[in-house]
DNA sequence: GTGAAAGCGCTAACAG
DNA sequence: CTGTTAGCGCTTTCAC
């Protein structure tokens, strides 16, 4: 068995509750006393342990992490890893560890919060998406527990769930608007599940792009995709053979736009010269596609450390209020859009 | 404050203890007072406290995920998060937690393992990678901490450490074969980073393989990266400016393959026309690369669900003696790869 | 500046 | 089949 509290207040003649108070720091200690506790702990080889002092002040230094439904999806987008890693290093600075939720269904995957949170496994938890019709969140709500999203809430009063997101709604009208800027009038949309809110609004900045250029918003242009690759490619061969194919593509993903671009050169049809391609994430590999993928960076992994501080700051004072963090994004150019030129552009 | 076992008891009018064994489903106790006891937990929300329960237990029923240093290069690389999802599985399966390491440095590694172990945070640790000179593994082992490694322990004596772990040289072996079977007499080698021990297999192998095809190895043809998709692109560069490149290239892993292929396409060297290339892993989006690459399936899933495996037996039967588990490859042809026509082959 | 004692919530002998 | 009791290892009043 591993050295105690007690081994240690032996070796060192004093009480238990001193040598706590070593391990505290505490400053109604003497140096001393300090110093010649300290030489036994690291005799003894004393660690103090975790599950008796979580018991003993209610609480564990650590976050709980949640991850969407089918990790099988999520794991292989390189989203999550990025976000985790954003976590991770404002955790470790902190001196918070990191527990994993596991759960593959939605029911699981509630079993696994409520678990977390009744048990006092951790202090706080951060939701790495936002979906609707989500009953995670209601729960936390409820409870009032410590936890950020990552995402913006849906369905829900405003001002009241602390969360960090992207302007995905500028961002989708941004991308929109340089297509059309290149002289595009003829632009898809392929988004990814349509339950998640990153999607809707995704949509809703495309459409309001086409809007203010006063281009139609055709419901034949706009697919949605859960799938990352495979969804893309479904998706492009349903765009391609309607009898007017779009010129530019907004794709929601850069995981999705490697399957895009890989149909696409099966179809024979040249990315930029045949079609534009613009996507979001600007993940690690995005640069390496070919050709090379325009995409508008989000910054995965602030918005993983940004929501770890969000997390850490509403454990440590409860009474502050919801907070929002939107971090910017930015357009990476690279070589999978074209401009038009004049004669090319078509008028609706 | 949540509802405790006391409560429970006092409203059922049991003891604690029979509360408890209502929990652990004990055999002991009538059924009626089961159901009386279980419909008052709902009632009364309760939930067992963890943290009390495994300082009282001594176990914690989560597992310890060691990710190797540099969490940034890692994450980036699918290989993690695909083997974290087949841990993840099996850890559902057996009602485990999952616990992961944040340290960016082999110090903090350390640390953090160290604090794991001795202050019960968690019953046992999958090491997610084996390098040379790495000072956790002794730690663990002196400790007779269960563990199990993904990889194959170096500089140990064999039959010591649990692990699992492909056989990587014969993986090696076989794709330099498949490449001289095709006629390719000037093949190179990229390996990863030089410190791991899967680098050190793949080289063995493919040394193997020239050695039995009666092929010289150059050391010039033998480059390592670290960095991957990065370090791809550099390790090609000096491979190509040699007077007498190479007509095939074995590449130690997908990611890198990107960078590598990404890098001819620039250097406009046609793939698999003028250099014909596998690599390792077949993570998910290899396919999309163009062209697709053809690569050796690894298992990754299998080789995380059959660590958790082998560390929940472990921590089952403590008496269980070291376990080795092979997981098996494949070839998966794609279209990197060309068969040289009986004149191109160089006579050396 | 330090010690004694109670308690965090649960489990596990030992009784009966 | 169920209750009593004594911890698991640490923190934290309350004394002195």
């Amino acid at each position: 068995m591993a050295a105690t509290i007690k081994d240690v207040a032996k070796r060192a003649n004093v009480s238990p509750s001193t040598v706590s108070r070593v391990i505290s720091n505490s400053s109604r200690i003497s140096q001393a006393t300090k110093d010649r506790v300290r030489k036994i702990m690291k005799e003894l080889g004393y660690h103090p342990n975790y599950n008796a002092r979580s018991l003993a002040n209610q609480h564990t230094k650590t976050i709980g992490i949640i991850m969407p439904r089918s990790a099988k999806v999520a794991f292989q987008n390189p989203f999550f890893p990025e976000v985790i890693r954003g976590i991770s290093m404002k955790a470790r600075q902190e001196g918070y560890g990191l527990y994993l939720s596991t759960g593959q269904t939605e029911e699981e995957i509630y079993e696994e919060v409520m678990h977390m949170v009744e048990g006092s496994r951790v202090d706080g938890i951060i939701l790495l998406y936002s979906k609707m019709n989500d009953t995670i969140m209601p729960y936390l709500m409820e409870k009032e527990f410590p936890f950020v999203l990552i995402g913006r809430p849906y369905d829900m009063p405003p001002g009241q769930v602390t969360h960090v997101d992207n302007d995905n709604v500028k961002a989708a009208k941004m991308v929109t608007e340089y297509l059309t800027l290149l002289g595009h009038t003829q632009i898809a949309f392929i988004g990814g599940d349509s339950e998640y809110v990153v999607t809707v609004d995704h949509l809703d900045g495309y459409k309001a792009a086409l809007e203010r250029s006063g281009l139609p918003v055709y419901d034949e242009y706009i697919v949605y995709n859960d799938e990352l690759e495979e969804g893309g490619q479904e998706a492009i061969i349903e765009l391609m053979s309607l009898t007017d194919p779009p010129s530019a593509l907004v794709v929601a993903d850069d995981i999705m736009t490697f399957g895009v671009l890989r149909m696409l050169y099966e179809m024979d049809v040249k990315v930029p010269d045949q079609l534009s391609v613009v996507s979001f994430n600007n993940v690690m590999i995005s640069e390496l596609s070919s050709p090379p993928m325009t995409t508008v960076d989000i910054h995965i992994v602030d918005l993983g450390s940004k929501a770890a501080q969000l997390l850490f700051d509403k454990i440590k004072q409860p009474e502050l209020g919801p907070q929002r963090l939107l971090v910017p994004h930015k357009l990476i150019k690279r070589q999978s859009c074209r401009k038009l030129a004049a004669k090319e552009i078509q008028s609706q």
